[in-house]
DNA sequence: GCATCGATGGTG
DNA sequence: ACCATCGATGCA
């Protein structure tokens, strides 16, 4: 028989998927299936690159800058999504991991498009963009219906690098918390294969 | 292929 | 003033 929550496209991921640390969860999440319920459609796309930010010790991460009305939901219950705005222009999810008030959170960075959708998500800003993910999404339980995730049972091989864009981090820059899926030619910056259409001809 | 730069607005 | 980015531009 079928397990519950059984969708024919893999199960959906409950509450104590979240409630690991920061990295553990950023390497659990290479492989699983972001789904965006919207306007009557489906979005989907399997996470190929995270990345892990560990609470307020984390020079990276928000959460260093103290509980304010910004970081406050990281501060919460793990399984909900912090939703932040950067450079004017583009929206950032992520997802609160770990224990409550730990703060740990892990950022969402590139997908491959599932259905025969046609998009880039590689890149933080593109994912959410295209997703349809903003701001107002900050705080959306992922234990509910409308955004969440799915195991399909995908065991991919994991690469590891330090994060992307945190150059102001202190002695966190080169901390590995950077994963990604060594196959996939979605992974976005170093080590991805941002393959263009294959001009390497002349 | 790689380095540099500007857009654009929330945040502390 | 800075920023968990991106696409355009210039040059090889």
């Amino acid at each position: 028989m079928e397990p519950r929550n059984r969708n024919g496209r893999g199960r959906k991921l409950g509450l104590s998927f979240y409630q690991q640390s920061g990295e553990a969860l950023a390497r659990a999440l290479i492989g699983k299936v972001l789904v965006h319920r919207v306007e009557g459609k489906q979005l989907r796309g399997r996470i190929v690159e995270t990345e892990a930010y560990l609470g307020p010790a984390d020079l990276a991460s928000h959460s260093s800058k103290g509980r304010t009305k910004r970081t406050e939901v990281m501060f919460g219950r793990a399984g909900y999504a912090y939703v932040y705005f950067i450079y004017g222009m583009y929206e950032m999810f992520n997802i609160v991991a770990g224990m409550t008030g730990h703060a740990h959170a892990v950022l969402v960075r590139a997908a491959e498009p599932l259905d025969g959708w046609d998009a880039d998500l590689s890149g933080p800003g593109k994912l959410a963009t295209r997703f349809g993910i903003l701001r107002s999404d900050n705080g959306a339980d992922l234990t509910g219906d409308k955004l969440f995730l799915l195991d399909r049972g995908d065991r991919p091989e994991i690469g590891v690098s330090p994060r992307i864009g945190i150059d102001y981090a202190g002695e966190w820059v080169d901390t590995p918390l950077r994963f990604f899926d060594l196959a996939s030619n979605a992974v976005s910056g170093p080590k991805g294969r941002t393959r263009g259409a294959g001009k390497t001809r002349s």
